[in-house]
DNA sequence: GCGCCGAATGAATACGTATTCTCGGCCCTT
DNA sequence: AAGGGCCGAGAATACGTATTCATTCGGCGC
């Protein structure tokens, strides 16, 4: 493990000069340059991260507040979280929002081992967890915003996405309509509900789960096809509740799209997969990723802008459990 | 952001009592302890993370390589890997196994970012990269193994988990055994083949596709259905593979279990689903990280003992795909 | 020809912690 | 009573880098 010393040694020359001929200073002659460089080469110098880091005062390192939820789109958002951020030259450092990880995501912030926080699953539930961090350092949610919150935001128009749902179920007809959701707290969920039930003739006959897994979609699909009139359109807050929706229609003998037309929302991989063939309303997370990524890239710059509110469009993605032929 | 001299100001003592102290370090005063830890709690202290790990040689994280393959067994792992790395008060860095990741794990390594790396997706294709690490950190290698890597590793008995396959098949009669599998590089799935093959009665008929993806699992087991002497049975070499051989049979009319026993391998959560319902062999991931991290701990702290190999049991969980009665 | 200025490099320093070295005082033993 | 040993705490130092300060040297203008 060598070390700038060791390089300056080896080229003839002192270990400011090192740092400055590696870092590209201007005011280094370009004979010395080479001589550092192939000193360098010839070590495998790597500088040291931790000295670096306290020299300074930046890690290069981004924590993620992710979701332990068991929805496909977060491990997603993590893989082009890492791949933008691994662009950009930053490492990223990952926690799950579990009490405890919160706990290890605000040491971290507390001990400068991140120059800055992604959130992809605040609620206003972490609200001291925010403001601890974000007394420090530039934050940013991606996904699940917060009102209220000071901090760069990105997120898709679900507002507009549950309304476009509504709007398909009517102009197909579709009259007995259903909303199976969970709970309130994530904003994507709140807006994806005011968009759909602002755009029905008549309120949704609602179950409301305990969370958002596929087990509970099921569970809810039970109660709603149990009903006395029960709905022949379904709007599932997000596609892992619509999958259990489904497989319990599937279960139950009940015919999609016939009987009972189906919609999720998130377009995650399986919604497209035969077994399923999930209409749905599709998140741009690459697009709010880069975003996201790219706000706070400007504030570790330092750059000094009012703050963001990212909304992105959310197009509806038809296939056949709402009757799409094939 | 305050640091231990100005705890040690306001407690009336040196900077290195206030290490000493906090450290819990013997030889230190019951009374100077708690009056540095009441300073220390006064001014919110916490150690810098970087000026710590410059002095101490030492991160406190831990690099995780994993795959981008589109298989959710390893957002499941690094799931468990957080909570488990967590509760040992480690920190985890996440890379994905593209080539550019590989050498941002190289880097870290090689810049004392991390303390030791655990790779889930290891193959002998990144050899180099191994031995690159390897020279200066703890390796463990956790669900795929390599060998000739002179590290520890952790993995489930693959190799029984296919004999058992085979086994499952023959004891119910079926005869016309096919096997669909895909790049042989990663040794899960060499093993799972070797066991399987082993304990067939005569050679199975194999198809190969590109990659172990949703759509190859479709694509290769409509190849097998267009056989004039099609299968009756067809052993998976992994739970995505046999998901979308399960849709291609579904597309294509194929009752399963009746005409069609199907096996996969993993027991992710879809395999359970209803619209599933997949016989599957259970890796046991939540074991294999635990004893994973609990080895790395072990080289972490210095301790000198042989490579541990550690085979796991894989358990056979039957499900409608193989005429399970439900 | 002398002095000044700028460019290029070396020397010194700071970052914050953990640890080693040093020192002063107290207790115990002979 | 004196000396030695031990214990607790302060002083000093090292970790490796980036940056500021100091120095030297060459060139140029007057």
């Amino acid at each position: 493990m060598s070390t700038s010393r060791d390089v300056a040694r080896r080229a003839g020359v002192s270990q400011s000069t090192v740092s400055r001929a590696l870092a590209g200073h201007p005011g280094v002659t370009g004979e010395v340059r080479a001589r550092v460089q192939a000193a360098a080469r010839e070590l495998a110098y790597v500088p040291n991260a931790a000295a670096r880091a306290m020299r300074t005062r930046s890690s290069g390192n981004i924590g993620v507040v992710t979701a332990r939820l068991h929805n496909p789109i977060y491990p997603e958002m993590l893989q082009l979280l890492a791949r933008e951020l691994r662009g950009a030259g930053l490492r990223m450092i990952v926690w799950n929002s579990d009490e405890t990880d919160e706990d290890a995501a605000a040491d971290a912030a507390r001990q400068g081992m991140v120059d800055g926080i992604i959130f992809t699953s605040a609620t206003p539930a972490s609200t001291a967890l925010y403001e601890e961090i974000a007394r420090r350092l530039p934050v940013v949610l991606v996904n699940r915003t917060v009102e209220g919150w000071p901090c760069d935001q990105v997120e898709s128009d679900n507002r507009a996405g549950g309304r476009a749902v509504a709007a398909h179920f009517r102009a197909a007809g579709r009259r007995r309509l259903g909303l199976l959701s969970g709970p309130l707290l994530p904003s994507t969920i709140r807006d994806r509900e005011a968009g759909f039930l602002e755009a029905c003739e008549e309120a949704p006959v609602t179950v409301r789960t305990e969370a958002f897994t596929y087990k509970a979609g099921v569970e809810g699909m039970e109660r709603l096809l149990a009903l006395a009139d029960r709905p022949d359109a379904v709007f599932c807050a997000n596609d892992v509740l619509a999958l259990g929706a489904r497989d319990a229609a599937r279960l139950a003998g009940v015919e999609v799209p016939r009987e009972l037309w189906l919609v999720g929302y998130d377009d995650i991989a399986m919604a497209g997969w035969t077994a399923f063939d999930l209409t749905t309303v599709r998140q741009p997370i690459e697009e709010m990723v880069r975003e996201a990524v790219r706000l706070l890239r400007q504030r570790l710059a330092g750059e000094d802008f009012p703050r963001q509110r990212l909304r992105l469009p959310a197009p509806l993605v038809l296939r056949g459990s709402t009757g799409r032929p094939g």
